[in-house]
DNA sequence: ATGGTCGTTCGGCAATGTACAACAGGTCCC
DNA sequence: GGGACCTGTTGTACATTGCCGAACGACCAT
């Protein structure tokens, strides 16, 4: 029961307070904003947000900057998710590779694994093309209809049954093209599983296509990597080609933990 | 008057709980850690810290592990850290030099800069060394007694008197060779601008020696980059060997905004 | 069974965060 | 220069809220 999304209200109105503070300062950026403006903004009075980020300071979770007075992110922070380990050393070991591939080709790469039902950006390497697609790291996404989740789910799913039980209220189509009911989403998964890779053609944004491939981490499916094109490259390159440069390049560089997945390849 | 430190206590008590809970998972790093176990740590009780926790889990601030039901840290710490931009910069400029530097020499190398009258790690590249500092990224610190504090510090106080304003009641010694009053602190710090390095022998933690050089960004003094040594090692290649290593590496291959900072040389 | 953990829930009291208003320090614009 | 706005900050009552002790169901080890 209380494994359904808690979508109970927030809990410890203070408290939620200042980690909205938190996540909108993320969203600000290095400008930071003025106590107004984020007041407005988190839609709360002034001077109870004045304590909250006088609290928030105290512990260096927020600074003021002393020029213009604006409040910004601190170092607390920093420090925190340095330790965020769980997820760094894949960050660690995979980042070098990924630069290199989108310095080479000029696309962009995305690191993920899978959260519960949530797909979870662990790195994103940008390319020089005037078109991003508009996640970022730390970002968090329902896993189906994009390629990074199929291909894990993919990895971990034995057959249907498995996937509707874990899966059924879960899937959130955010465009168009992509599948509405779970056996439409199963038959991308099912493909994925013969050729060892996933795609997403325009199922999560617009002009977009992604191919996928999921990483074993120590045996077990825990990761996936992914390029993303513009949909017209993808058609006249065609996926297979994705897909193996994927394939190709991680292998020639992959730490003693991972392995790449590999296709099922029965009918 | 407020410029003062703002050794007031704890204010929103709530909101502190939930940030010392944060800190505290921190440093506890994969395992996370139980809540009776966090609670003992916060000294609070169990059934507060509770609560404390499930506003934490409802941001994503703090999950829990399914398995074993310990609290480990969330993603919304590492998406918001992310955009701790005003230091990236500076940390993704240098990360790939010091990275070169570490594994040529087998030494530590740190990036840290000034925030008020405390230095904050930015980076740390290990060595493969068994002795090794305890710093780590996102570490506070009272800069005076370090290597890297003194290079900012006299990169930036013109004389004596603009020196002892902004350190009055800074000085921390740490260990028993460290400089006791501002005085004595002074005579490292008029050194490092004579000489355009800073030292720090054993006056932070035994054993260990540092040498730093400052760096300038568009102009103004900013940063340091410390290479740490063993104190036998350190009196064996002497110090000039090092400091003259760190600026012929570092003025190589120095983006365009920064410069190294250039000794006065007077007297 | 029994004693010992653990994470979690419940309720009553009191401490606490909230909101409205007023304050001091700016900048802008007649 | 002096008003009219901004800003960030500080009081002060009220009632909302988080705190604590105790008890609950699960789990694991005797």
């Amino acid at each position: 029961m209380q494994d359904a999304k808690e979508i109970g209200r927030s809990p410890m109105p203070s408290v939620d307070k200042a980690l909205r503070a938190v996540m909108e300062l993320a969203e600000a950026g290095v400008d930071g904003l003025a106590l107004a403006d984020l007041a407005d903004r988190l839609s709360v009075n002034r001077s109870s947000l004045h304590a909250t980020l006088r609290a928030l300071r105290h512990r260096h979770f927020v600074d003021q900057d002393r020029a213009t007075g604006h409040y910004v992110l601190g170092s607390s922070l920093l420090a925190a998710a340095n330790l965020y380990y769980r997820n760094f050393d894949l960050r660690g070991a995979l980042r070098p590779v990924l630069v290199r591939l989108a310095a080479e080709l000029n696309e962009v790469f995305h690191l993920a694994i899978l959260d519960g039902t949530d797909l979870l950006y662990l790195e994103k390497v940008e390319s020089r093309r005037p078109i991003q697609p508009g996640t970022s790291i730390g970002h968090r996404l329902p896993a189906l209809t994009t390629a990074l989740g199929r291909a894990i789910v993919a990895a971990t799913c034995r057959d249907i049954e498995d996937f509707r039980a874990r899966f059924a209220g879960h899937l959130e189509p955010r465009t168009a093209a992509a599948p509405r009911t779970l056996d439409e989403e199963w038959v991308e998964i099912e493909r994925a599983q013969r050729l060892g890779h996933a795609r997403d053609v325009e199922h999560n944004i617009e002009g977009l296509t992604a191919v996928a491939v999921a990483l074993r981490l120590n045996g077990s499916p825990a990761a996936a990597v992914s390029i993303v094109t513009l949909t017209p490259d993808f058609q006249a390159s065609g996926e297979e080609y994705f897909a193996n440069l994927l394939r190709e390049r991680l292998a020639a560089s992959l730490p003693a933990q991972l392995e790449l997945e590999t296709p099922r390849g029965e009918i």
